[in-house]
DNA sequence: ATATTTTGGTTTATTTTATAAACTACTTTA
DNA sequence: TAAAGTAGTTTATAAAATAAACCAAAATAT
């Protein structure tokens, strides 16, 4: 009935973070840090948990002479998002 | 766009134990136990802060001789978990 | 009768997680 | 050239979840 949900998906930042990467081909860290209102060092570390876990890739480069950090959900991370939705949907329909 | 979610219900067990009350009148601490998988001391803790949140109210009593710890939802708590439901739509819906 | 286990919890300690603060490195602007 | 801004990372702290230990009484087995 009342499926587990995957901790890595159920915190409001990285829920959030993964929503957005959904819905954009790809997003730049200041790009989800505005959207998401998060801080810098928290998205970091939020930002490192999805890319180790699989969920998201991460491309640093340099735009200009500026650092460039852009993620893109992976097929994993795809995978993992609507399994969270489907779980969810039993603890929240009526 | 995504709003906040209310952190005292993003908890799978806290959720899970709302979601059950909205589903019946009251619920035995014993059946929320079983039902949501959850030890009885996490389970306890839990209750005790949804309980002091307002969000359930906690009667406890004794059938025979036996402890028994009754739970209900309450308005605040249904408008909690209503609210909680319709922030998560922003993050879930494609 | 009296140990032993079970029931129905609570309290406390530990682990995990989230968040904030501090820092780095480089760039742009005054 | 000093100050402020950009784009982050690392480290420290606060909060949360969870597990372990405990309690009191009741039921069961020896």
């Amino acid at each position: 009935m009342l499926k587990d949900l995957d901790p890595l998906l159920h915190s409001q930042l990285r829920l959030g973070i993964m929503s957005i990467l959904m819905s954009v081909e790809s997003a730049e860290f200041t790009y989800l840090k505005e959207k998401t209102n998060a801080t810098a060092g928290n998205l970091s570390v939020q930002l490192d948990k999805l890319s180790e876990a699989g969920y998201i890739s991460i491309e640093k480069s340099f735009r200009g002479k500026k650092p460039l950090t852009t993620c893109k959900i992976t097929r994993t991370g795809l995978k993992a998002f609507e399994d969270y939705v489907n779980a969810l949907k039993f603890y929240i329909n009526p």
